[in-house]
DNA sequence: CGCTTTGAGGCAAGCGCTTACATGTCAGAT
DNA sequence: ATCTGACATGTAAGCGCTTGCCTCAAAGCG
């Protein structure tokens, strides 16, 4: 089952052997069918391990994600390995929950595994990736707070993406947009808020701002939403902008339970374009982020860093389009 | 920053780096805590694709999934990484979209980089195993068509929750029951209608007996819900059990475009639990699958198999609980 | 006809690590 | 004072594969 045994049976070396199985030249033609023919009839099939070692290339890359739960990842996987799997390269996929110390620990348990990283963790900045990873092990990080460094990274444009919806709302006529607002230490969360604050100075709305707390839970939303409808003596917000999808959805079965109606009497928004945006009604306007796109480019930005470890390291945005 | 660097830096053999680093005995606290310090200042790690070569050993098991596509893989692998982690496994991601050869391809690749096979796919039966894996991979097969022949398996069990399904319609009054079914050649599929079958059979409701024809689109709910409706002299059904939540999801907006209400008019469930269904006004009736759990299950019996290649191989069912 | 090419294939040195076995030491035991 | 272990290390043989370099003979050359 090893190379050897095919070599003793077709009598002859190694050497040959290993030229026919990889394809290299100056193999007869005789040798080489006679070579094929054994390795068929005992079903060799080559080490990767074995062959990683001596080569040094594993064609494999390193997946560490935070989080394995929902649509929002299945997707970023699921366009990472077609891009792997369009080039030939195997996923090791990690799950990293907890602390640095356990990203550091799954990191460095890669070492000989794989041929590059690609990361996407709160604790992955250049000086955590210097410390812990090889120099010489390609890294992409995804949706990082941390820029440049040496690293490619791929970033959801998130803040565009607020402020192309709070755009959209204004060119319909709102004036008064409110945000609620994602948890305060999630880089996505704050990088909406700042595009809805960007957008709202660019266009002169400052006036109708307004930002109430939520966390990402569709019950913080709801919350958020009820808390706006209790006559306070401030007027209503011609629209209201949730910092993702779930709080849009909370905030819709509030206002369906008051009686607001949506879009007559307050516009709605979300951003994520989480399946469900599409089957409630009315659906939600949202921001869609292509995830799936994201996974691929980083991929293939990889793939790229490791057959030329000379191009130069870019930070890109993936840009979201409307919905 | 190999073995060898540390064990010249620490003016020992590399034998008893080795020692130090895989905490064996046998080296006295004095050298260990030099060996150490080196290896520290060193940056020293390990090369376990190295190890893996002389042990034998990956720690790392090959997970074959047939989609990467929405919330049902993203649950099997979440509980797959859970239960991994737990243990100390790394995870050898592979979505194998085509054929049985592409499928083939996939194994073989795997060689000398897992201990072990965890494989959802059509493709893989006993025969499909012993043919392109080596024998003394062990392999545990999720969800598939075939069962035991040396090999573990777990499966959803469709057709049990059907029949809880038809068995509690029945049991709120229900005696004309329709169904929806999937795609025919859809193993999920063949097995729910076999169960909605039997359920009926044993309560002896054949005479309610209604199947029709879906893909699991919810378009084709959508459709099959409306063909029920079309006075073609036929009684409308009590209830109608659709193959899975989005057709259910589609007979529903049939319904409710036709002012048919639900669940006053006609009782209407589905089988998934997506998200969604809890969303949706009213609330869809569903059977839930713990893939989640099933992915974990499935790794625990893998990596018992891996440690004694010597415990019976079962086939094994994971039970839906209705919601 | 002697000499350089060239194609086919073998030799053997790794890749980085583990581990069975051998060696050397020193503290008791006799 | 000699012997016997127990303990601390070193030696070296792999794990399965790749590859630079070398050999050898047949073919091409003037």
């Amino acid at each position: 089952m090893t190379l050897k045994d095919v070599a003793r049976e077709a009598q002859v070396s190694t050497a040959t052997v290993s030229r026919v199985i990889n394809g290299h030249g100056n193999v007869s033609e005789a040798t080489r069918e006679r070579i094929l023919g054994v390795a068929e009839r005992l079903r060799y099939v080559p080490d990767s391990g074995a062959r990683s070692l001596s080569t040094g290339l594993t064609h494999t890359i390193g997946v560490l994600l935070p989080d394995l739960y929902g649509e929002f990842f299945s997707e970023i996987i699921r366009g990472i390995d077609q891009a792997a799997r369009a080039r030939g390269l195997h996923l090791l996929l990690s799950g990293v929950h907890g602390s640095a110390a356990e990203a550091a620990r799954a990191i460095r348990a890669l070492k000989g595994r794989v041929d590059g990283l690609l990361i996407m963790s709160p604790y992955a900045d250049a000086a955590f990736l210097e410390e812990h990873s090889a120099a010489d092990t390609p890294a992409v990080l995804m949706n990082t707070p941390v820029r440049g460094y040496g690293h490619s990274a791929f970033s959801i444009d998130n803040r565009g993406g607020a402020r192309v919806m709070v755009s959209h709302l204004a060119s319909v006529g709102h004036r008064r947009i409110a945000f609620i607002s994602g948890p305060a230490d999630n880089f996505d969360a704050t990088e909406r808020l700042a595009g809805y604050h960007e957008a709202l100075r660019e266009l002169g709305l400052e006036a109708g701002e307004r930002v109430l707390p939520g966390d990402f839970s569709e019950e913080s939303g709801y919350r958020a939403a009820q808390s706006l409808l209790t006559p306070q003596g401030r007027e209503w917000p011609d629209a209201v902008f949730a910092a993702n999808d779930m709080m849009a959805l909370g905030s819709l079965f509030a206002f369906n339970e008051a009686h607001v109606g949506v879009p007559a009497d307050i516009a709605l928004a979300g951003v994520d374009d989480i399946p469900m945006a599409r089957f409630v009604s009315p659906p939600l306007t949202t921001v869609r982020v292509r995830m799936a796109e994201l996974g691929a480019r980083a991929l293939e930005r990889l793939a790229a860093a490791i057959e030329a470890p000379d191009a130069a390291p870019t930070t890109t945005e993936t840009v979201p389009a409307e919905l």
